[in-house]
DNA sequence: CCTGGCACTCCGCTGGGCTGAGTGCCAAGC
DNA sequence: GCTTGGCACTCAGCCCAGCGGAGTGCCAGG
């Protein structure tokens, strides 16, 4: 176990190196921080730590830098969240109370998160998985040929084109509408599935095939929006930590596109509370230098989707993870608004 | 005007400048290109292009580099689009053709062009200004709680929840449902408006309020999906031509984060034919480095929209034009077949 | 266990010298 | 009048050596 004042070390470490983006030497440490011990004193702590592999060198004669493990350390046992201030949650809320749909909240969350935090921002849309039903419709466009309308409670449409194997009657159409809404209207999309298994048996012969069409068609569409979109934003903010070359920014853009990737990064992260994930710790290869900070959010108790933020692993974690953590707070009482 | 034969000499300093990305001498461009004459000729003729602004040096005892000025008339007199291969066509046309819904269109269309032409892709989703009603839905959520559903030809669907003045009933309902559709199915947007003006007279007085508060929420749906949005791929590109620096890819990233400032871009080319603003020609502060090479495209005759790819000046043109020119094409198909 | 001292390391900057590609100009030739 | 070879000149880029400074590790004394 190390000593309070080593840990305090490794703090000071952390905050400085964050601060400066330049190794921090043990002098430059006793100054900016007063540690009431000697410059040697501390030299001898960051050999401690560097034994540990919390800190390394870039190279002898250099100061020291944190690694993956340091941070990880800093994050758990060192840092607090930093609650924003009050200015600032007022502006995050009266920014987002002004979006129109849902479009333009995961928009602006993405907008707000990436001017906050100067990262790039990553926002998933509320997940269907557990959203429910509120209507399903159903056009005929052709005689055999309809669409199906899915509306859900968060908000979205999804709407489908089905070909009929057979000519459908409007009335049977009707009666289709009618008991399909009957039985999953209010329901979760996972629970679907048994409550309309029995529907083709109630009808003629003759209209079987197309409601057993349309029903296959809906399941369909249920699980197809449970897959989840993600909107980034701040790309832009790459640039500022890519000091170093287009090297290091290139494959996080590269990840960045795979939405893919993101998304399994985001759902790696916990339900409640904020993950933060750092460097090595990420399996893709193109962010093992860079730290991803997440946090599930939801209407209601419980977390319907993630955002989060993308940085170096050099990054101010308190300030980032209480960004992150008020702005999906905000966006959830957004959503539970409608 | 030119000589030929320094218009020959321009073009070959476009070809390998574009090729190698860096000042062309004259030594190296008798040797690479057989212009019959000797360096000193060529000396004489790059004094002059110089002289008339369309290459410049970097510094003294520098080759030549071209100016936008330079490509411009490059693109203009010079260059030829260049088709694509057959197999690249055949390529194309079967990614497209996978693709399921209008989202998986204007995605794939995106990664196709950055895969292909290397660059920033961006497409605009196709635009409703001259799009159709294909069905019009009203569905009761609560006795004074609609839902307005619009679903184009271009296979969009938008909702709205409207919030009546009144209760309205079931009958009137479908009343209203049904002569909105008989009168504004197969209509442009535009074209709605006076076609539904009246409607109210034709209600009870109790409903007038309600149906005309249905109407102006579906102008206003009409009106702001005509709106564009666009979506944009093959950002990691950016940093193959920018060894030089951050500095120059931060603009560009933050130009593309303003999509306001890429519809412009858009719009701002020709409706037919491809279209190439080089450099400067950009309004954008941040892309006078940029070319951006656009192009309409549609599913039938007239385009609904356009796309294109960001690119440094120093591009490959013809390559470029064509591959963008091709990509329209085939989505133009894709669209039309639904 | 802390501290001051000391020798050592090594990155990063600076300046000089060289090289080579490329130019502009000129006088001669076709 | 255009083309050509010759020639002097310029200048970015590279290599190298020297150095200064920040930082380290170790040690002996408090």
């Amino acid at each position: 176990m190390l000593s309070e004042r080593r840990l305090e070390v490794l703090r000071a470490i952390v905050q400085d190196y964050v601060g400066t983006e330049e190794p921090v030497g043990s002098k430059a440490l006793t100054e900016r921080h007063n540690l009431q011990v000697s410059p040697a004193t501390v030299r001898n702590d960051m050999a401690a730590l560097e034994e540990e592999g919390y800190i390394a060198q870039p190279h002898t004669s250099a100061g020291r830098v944190p690694t993956d493990k340091g941070y990880r350390l800093f994050v758990d046992k060192l840092a607090d969240v930093k609650p924003l201030s009050t200015p600032e949650r007022r502006a995050i809320q009266s920014f987002l109370e002004s979006a129109v749909d849902l479009d333009d909240v995961v928009g602006r969350t993405v907008r707000l998160l990436a001017q906050l935090t100067r990262q790039v921002a990553v926002v998933q849309y509320p997940s269907l998985s557990r959203s429910t039903v509120r209507h399903v419709e159903l056009l005929a466009l052709a005689p055999a040929r309809l669409m199906l309308v899915l509306i859900t409670d968060t908000g979205r449409v999804e709407q489908r084109v089905v070909d009929c194997p057979a000519p459908f009657g409007e009335t049977s159409l009707a009666d289709l509408r009618a008991r399909l809404n009957s039985r999953i209207v209010g329901e979760r999309f996972t629970d679907v599935p048994p409550l309309v298994a029995d529907l083709p048996d109630s009808f003629d012969a003759e209209d079987r095939g197309t409601v057993s069409t349309v029903l296959s068609s809906l399941l369909e569409t249920l699980v197809e929006e449970t897959e989840e979109r993600l909107m980034i934003g701040g790309t832009a903010n790459l640039t500022r930590f890519a000091t170093d070359f287009p090297l290091t920014i290139r494959p996080v853009l590269e990840a960045l596109e795979e939405q893919v990737v993101l998304l399994k990064l985001l759902g790696e992260a916990k339900d409640s509370g904020v993950t933060v994930r750092i460097g090595h710790e990420n399996a893709h290869e193109g962010l093992t230098s860079t730290s991803v900070v997440s946090v599930g959010y939801g209407s209601g108790d419980e977390a319907v989707a993630k955002l989060g933020v993308v940085g170096p692993t050099r990054m101010d974690y308190p300030g980032t993870m209480g960004a992150v953590r008020a702005v999906a707070r905000y966006v959830g009482q957004i959503l539970a608004e409608n």
